[in-house]
This record gives structure tokens, sequence and C-alpha cells, in this order.
DNA sequence: CGCACTGTACTATTTGTCCTAGTACAGTTG
DNA sequence: CAACTGTACTAGGACAAATAGTACAGTGCG
């Protein structure tokens, strides 16, 4: 569980750890239940501050991807998305229109679009959901 | 040309403007050679403060989406992204990655994804593109 | 129990960005 | 010339991000 994080970027690095994290989870290399390195563990191997990481657990735990334990640790979420179906869309094609939009000026087309989508899946498949 | 913008988002509005301009563009409702509001036209308009226009018009022209003249006005540029192949492909790979984690977050699996893509692609295609 | 770990909660400080306000200058158009 | 365009500053307020340090509280294990 090694998590990398670009200091220069102009992207927070808390909101940085949240992707990997989400990520990694949806990539299947962490799976429900499994326990992310502690607080300051993951500090010292990065190179940031404890605050920095224990911000960045505590969006995770808001959105509900993982669960924060006093005294033992933070573990994966067995649970899906807990927003209504209506909110669950609008946020989907709120990132389906980023990518359209910011893919056209990549200067990529349609067909385009879809093949690096379809790679990307079969790339990597995605892992079984556990719907609540 | 209405741009509106939400001043209660966390995203800056100058970003907002940035991101709309770029998706009129995409949608087709603003083509090459086209020409913007003027900063202090689009300042007034949405209530905001002339360099903040400003700002996400320097933005666009860095980008490449418009030529800014003084005296006369922005304008829509009719050229593609000036970016090396390598640097575009990592980008939309970029793209596709945020919207596949996120996109499985909420719940949804690859199909609905592709789905959801293909849908937005067929309500509103993409102009043709003049490629530099 | 006791110790070492875990998350949690503060305060304080520094740094940088966003936005507004105001003024001024420079190029274009009619 | 007059009225419009973008451009370039300064200044200041508000806020977010990240750091540092300290302290407290729950957990697990020997």
């Amino acid at each position: 569980m090694r998590l990398r994080v670009d200091p220069t970027s102009p992207e927070p690095i808390f909101e940085q750890l949240v992707f990997r994290v989400k990520e990694a989870i949806a990539q299947g290399s962490l799976a429900g239940g499994d326990r992310l390195p502690s607080v300051r563990e993951l500090a010292r191997d990065a190179s940031i501050n404890p605050n920095t990481v224990a911000r960045a657990y505590e969006a995770l735990e808001a959105e509900g991807v993982i669960v924060r334990r006093q005294g033992s640790g933070c573990f994966v979420t067995e649970k899906g998305s807990a927003l209504a179906t209506s909110e669950r869309k609008r946020r989907l094609d709120a990132l389906v229109q980023r990518l359209v939009t910011e893919g056209f000026h990549l200067g990529f087309g349609a067909r385009e679009l879809r093949d690096a989508l379809a790679e990307r899946l079969s790339a990597t498949p995605l892992p079984p959901r556990r719907d609540s």
C-alpha cells in the first residue's frame, strides 16, 4: 500500500490522497475490510504532515468510502454510495460532460473517447459491487 | 451568449467561466471566429468583477482556445490542441481514469459508464474538428 | 495493568489563491 | 475625437492548504 503524492501539483495534497485511495479501490488493489496505513505512518512515508493525512481520511469517511476507528485504524467500507439515485445520476452526467468537453479540446472525437473508456475498462475491470 | 456562474460553488468563478466557454464550443453553440462578450459586459451580466473575467479569458488564451485582441475583443480559435501527442494521450487517460474511479464509487458499473458516455455523445454530437 | 499504537482535536503560523475595487494605459472601431 | 476593446498594475479582504506542536481518547497486546 504505497501512496505517492505530488507536492508541486496545484491539486491539494489531501485531495490527491482521497483520489488515490478511491482509485486503488476501483482497481481492486484495496477491497472492503482492508486497513489503510495509519495517519502517522503514511505521513512519514509521503513526507507530509499527519494533519493532512487525517484530513484526507476524514473526507473519505464523509463520503462513506472508509470508516475510522479510534485506536485501531481506518478500514475500507463494504457498502456502495449512499446518495439518492437522482443525485448519483447528476454527478455521473457532470463527470461525463467533463470528459467530453475536455476531450474535445484535446482534439479527440467521439470514437476516440469511447475507445479510451473501453480500453480502460478492459485493462483493469471494475471489482464486483457489494450494493448495500 | 449567456454565461451563468455559481458564486457559492467551491470551484473558482474564473474556472467555471473557462469550462462554460469550452463547453459551449464542444457543443457547437460557439464556433471558431465567434466573438465572446467583452470583459466588462460579461462582468456586469454575471455580477462579478471584470478582473475575474479577464483572468478566465487569459487562461483560455493560454490554452489556445481563444485569442484576445486589444481594442476589438476575444475570439474563438480555429485550431486544435497544440500539445504533443503523448501529452494529449496522457491527459485523456487521466480524464477517463477520473470518470471510471468516481463513477465506480457512485455505484455505476462498466456498462453504465459506457452507456452514459454514448448517450451524451448522441444527445449533442461534437462539432467537426478543424485540425491545424 | 502498562505500553505502544491508533484516531481526534485543538491552536498557531505561514503561504498562496480567489475575488473585489479602483485606476490607468493602450489598441481598435466608427 | 469618442467610445469601446483588452491589459496592467496596486491594494486589501477572505479563505483554503499545509505545516508544527501539543494533547487527549480509544484499542490491542504482552
